[in-house]
DNA sequence: GGCTCAGGGCCAGGT
DNA sequence: ACCTGGCCCTGAGCC
């Protein structure tokens, strides 16, 4: 997927040791913020063995990956002592072992930049014990192996991808781009504790309604993926332009509540008539549905049952919405009143944990986790980005409004506001997606269909992402 | 039951 | 007084 001045770094440079993208080589030709990233590649030479914060030498694992024991430990304290750090510079200090405790901000924004785990970090303090990464770590390591594999017996190839630093109209600030009934501050508040903090996943206190100001001057950086070197090939895309875009963060609490129960309504049990995660003219189930040719008694008794497997693993929105909205609660709340995460970080955020659910999704499936694990990694390696993009055409089909995107939050995004001024890659790219929201819509998938295309999706061993510089074919 | 290893605590040294 | 970072302890998960 292409997006506006994200260069997808090249294969053999693209992750440091431990599989993560590097903003070491984004390249943002035309742009202002190439100075910055040109900068930070400068300080942070990474060997195979440097800490993906300062490049000192890594001792293990912690909070989700690969980094030096100093980092670590600030990691640590920063989380526990819920540290409030503030770059008395311009947020782009040189970080490395000599000059890494110059700017405990920036050390520790890097250190979320790079993937470390606020939430790894235990709440009760317990000592010992493994914790809920180990399996992403058994599996980044193996996902190391094989990189370092395919590095060895892959050309370096490059995908082109364009700048709009042109393109791009300056975009002014604080500019509110959701629909207006949800523009209301107190709202969005009464979302919060009522979804949010009720959910007990909100620790932050106060509620705190974010700000999505995209702050593109700051160093950008990928999302901290559960398995990061998935984004192996590509990844959505980056703001460019120094301008800032930005909306306000107002969750749509019609919206979350609509689905806020979806797990019933996913469940084939319960018909999609009444489920508002179907649309209204497909209510008919795969299994049900008129078009189906139950050939056998064999089969017309066994498709339900193997549709109703498949449904049974299906990520529960609701869920996903308030893991999602925690996460960002989190992250804002450890920044502080005065860092707003920017729009370009929630939406790696979102992309982030959304992609963390179609993996455990994945490996969750019944027959998913009958293979081999090199066999789950090379068929995730190459669909997660289709299926990314899968999950959010089921998102738009089932929740969203007609002219809206709906995001994972429960947030809907007027079209036409983004349109109005988005640049003109990213606006294609907004158009070419509902255009196929729109397709899909009128093919009338339910939510079984999605489930089955979601599994051809998963197992189809050629997806065109793992063709090098697919990515025209990819967008297709 | 022993081993592994990641998170937590301790504390000397530094600022 | 606070921060840093190296070292050691702990204990769940794995073999």
């Amino acid at each position: 997927m292409d997006l506006p001045g994200y260069h997808p770094p090249q294969p053999q440079p693209l992750t440091n040791h431990h599989g993560h993208y590097s903003e070491d080589h984004l390249t943002l030709e035309g742009s202002s913020t190439s100075q910055e990233l040109k900068t930070e590649t400068d300080s942070k030479p990474r060997s195979e063995d440097g800490c993906p914060v300062c490049g000192d030498k890594v001792s293990g694992y912690h909070y989700g990956l690969l980094t030096c024991e100093s980092c670590k430990g600030f990691f640590k304290r920063s989380v526990q002592n819920n540290k409030h750090y503030t770059c008395a510079e311009q947020q782009n200090c040189p970080m490395n072992p000599s000059q890494r405790k110059r700017c405990p901000s920036c050390r520790f924004q890097k250190c979320l930049a790079v993937g470390m785990k606020t939430e790894a970090v235990r709440a009760d303090r317990m000592r010992g014990g493994r914790n809920k990464f180990g399996p992403l770590y058994r599996w980044d390591r193996q996902m190391k192996q094989q990189k370092v594999y395919h590095q060895a017996n892959a050309a370096p190839y490059r995908i082109k991808m364009e700048t709009t630093q042109t393109h791009c109209p300056q975009v002014p600030n604080n500019l509110h781009l959701l629909s207006s009934h949800t523009s209301d501050p107190s709202s969005s508040n009464a979302f919060y504790q009522s979804h949010v903090y009720s959910s007990g996943m909100g620790q932050s206190g106060e509620p705190m309604p974010l700000d999505c100001t995209v702050h593109t001057d700051r160093a950008l950086t990928p999302p901290s993926l559960p398995y990061p070197v998935l984004y192996h090939c590509t990844l959505p895309g980056y703001p460019q332009n120094r301008g800032e875009t930005s909306f306000s963060y107002h969750p749509t609490p019609a919206n979350y509540q609509a689905h806020s129960t979806p797990h019933k309504a996913f469940t084939p049990r319960n018909t999609p008539a009444s489920s508002p995660c179907s649309t209204p003219t497909s209510s008919t189930p795969l299994s049900e549905a008129p078009t189906q040719t139950a050939d056998t008694s064999t089969s017309a008794t066994h498709t339900p049952n193997f549709l109703s497997q498949l449904l049974e693993g299906e990520l529960d929105e609701g869920q996903l919405c308030s893991k999602v909205l925690a996460t960002l609660q989190r992250e804002q709340a450890l920044r502080g009143k005065h860092d707003r995460l920017n729009t370009f970080s929630i939406m790696c955020k979102m992309a982030d944990q959304t992609l963390f659910g179609l993996v455990e999704w994945a490996r969750s499936s019944a027959l998913f986790k009958e293979l081999k694990v090199e066999d789950q990694m090379a068929l995730l390696q190459s669909c997660w980005s289709e299926l990314l993009v899968l999950d959010h055409l089921c998102r738009q089909v089932t929740y969203g409004k007609e002219g809206c995107i709906y995001l994972v939050t429960g947030q809907q995004i007027e079209v036409s506001t983004i349109l109005s001024q988005a640049g003109m890659t990213l606006s294609s790219l907004v158009s070419r997606t509902q255009d196929l929201v729109s397709k899909f819509k009128a093919l009338q998938l339910d939510r079984h269909e999605f489930v089955c295309l979601k599994y051809l999706v998963l197992f189809n061993p050629v997806s065109t992402q793992s063709q090098a510089g697919g990515a025209d074919s990819r967008e297709s």
